[in-house]
DNA sequence: GAAATGTCTTTCATGGATGAAAAACATAGC
DNA sequence: GCTATGTTTTTCATCCATGAAAGACATTTC
């Protein structure tokens, strides 16, 4: 049985998040008709139907989604494949892992981080499931858990508290009205702590933790965050105490074979430095600030 | 600049795999021409010598090693995608990856999880390191930590105990020499024990665990062993008490979302029963055997 | 409602990738 | 030392994948 080409593997990606031909070409450097026909012959080795055609473009059928997931991780390592290549080059790009809410501290904090003088770029890639660093999929990742892997190297960073948040002067109004993620998003122990403790109060739902912090601040309800997230916004307030069960260590994890790799350890100790800095927040002892 | 297709990647592997051109041609299904062609190309967009070519074949320089690892990852969602696609076609295969000792084990036993009745076909795959299930690598792994992440479930399937083995009868000449492997291979616990507490008395070092009975049986010295492992040779017996520390629990863990497929839930459930009929033998408590 | 714009798909000529075969070379066996 | 067998590499004709352009069709705009 002749094997898939991986190449429609990648060619596949590309049309499913352009969600069609002329842009996936477009991104691949191909002419849109080779794009349909390497997606055609795809679907003919996979036998099964990947995408719903129209004169719209392309979109995703469930098992195009299927395929599409696992893909994902073809993808990753490609990519870290590709930044191992520029080592050599000169430009270097340094990717980093971490969870909705560290990412966002990194977004607002970027200049101490990566600036333009630096000499590398920075991949900064949202995921709330644990990066796989032994398949260099990342090259800095943070994590809950401390790495068992040998071949890792793992930095502690301080603690992580938790607590739920509503917008402030709420009232009482909001005791049982709480927002979640879905349950099938809730990967971490604080995204399903609502699911599990609230005894079906979950008013509204959403995928993105990240939207969680917008319905909070739009008086919406009330949600369980990170209290370095809750307690800098000034529009916010704790509707109770910190949940203890929640509070977890907070670990920066590197490949050790990466050791050498100067821009990396200059990320590594830059973001160990903004985390220090903002070690008590992250352990929800809240102190003042505007 | 253009991006390296993930064709050669997979034409790489085979190369590298085969050590030549003739034995990856006739894997890939390509002329020995076209594909020295296409490592050529290879290295040149890589920018690095990836091989070192001769007339009896190709072997990897360190960079090409480097670049092997990496890919492997990429060929193991590819096998990943590859036992989905034949889900709908009748012939499935379950992939289930183990530590050494386990796969050893389930190998002795095989006729217990796999006959030439069953509509599958059985992917072993033999790796100390954790298989990453979130990317469908593997259909059933076998850990040593509970997985955190809800998209899989576990199950326990009980403890595994650690001792010291010497051969029979070989008396106490061989109470410093321990046998280890070495130290980059040493990712868990009872490989790394050796090396840590036993005060540079390593007399031996091999790369695979697996030599490591070999060399036991041969009364080449003493070394750490599953209890399930040791207890089972006739030719052997403890150099020593079972070391605590090492004893860890251990859970069959599978993708959630492939709960509906029976085969995976066939083989989940035998490897299951096959462990827990081992219970004793793994927790370490001697049953009296042949 | 007609025109404009954006898709995907088909057609067809072309060129670059491909394989067969030969050449060049190393190793193993006798 | 010579032959036999296995490599890789080169040569060259072929053919298949490819892109340009045209066609078909849906959607948006005016």
């Amino acid at each position: 049985m002749k094997d898939i080409s991986w190449e429609s593997y990648r060619i596949f990606l590309d049309v499913a998040r352009q969600g069609g031909l002329t842009g996936a070409a477009q991104a691949i450097g191909l002419s849109p008709a080779t794009v349909g026909r390497r997606v055609l012959q795809l679907e003919e080795a996979i036998g099964r139907a990947l995408f719903l055609r129209s004169q719209t473009g392309y979109r995703l059928t469930g098992e195009g989604q299927a395929l599409y997931e696992r893909l994902l991780g073809m993808e990753a390592i490609a990519r870290g494949v590709e930044s191992w290549r520029q080592e050599g080059q000169g430009t270097s790009t340094v990717r980093v892992m971490a969870g909705t809410w560290v990412t966002w501290l990194v977004c607002e904090n970027m200049s101490a981080i990566c600036t333009g003088k630096d000499p590398f770029r920075l991949d900064l890639s949202v995921s709330e499931r644990r990066a796989t660093l032994t398949h260099r999929e990342v090259d800095v990742g943070l994590r809950a858990v401390e790495p068992t892997e040998p071949a890792l190297i793992s930095r502690p960073a301080g603690d992580v508290a938790y607590a739920p948040y509503r917008r402030k002067n709420a009232g009482d109004a909001l005791a049982d009205r709480w927002l979640a993620v879905s349950e099938e998003d809730a990967v971490s122990a604080y995204l399903r702590w609502p699911h599990e403790r609230t005894g079906n109060s979950v008013a509204v739902i959403v995928s993105r933790p990240r939207s969680l912090l917008d319905l909070v601040r739009s008086g919406a309800g009330q949600a369980v965050l990170p209290c370095f997230v809750g307690d800098l916004d000034p529009d916010l307030e704790r509707a109770g105490e910190e949940i203890r069960e929640l509070r977890h260590h907070q670990w920066i994890v590197a490949n050790s074979e990466d050791r050498h790799r100067r821009d990396i350890r200059t990320v590594s100790d830059r973001l160990f430095r903004l985390l220090k800095s903002h070690g008590d927040l992250f352990a929800g002892k809240r102190p003042s600030r505007t």
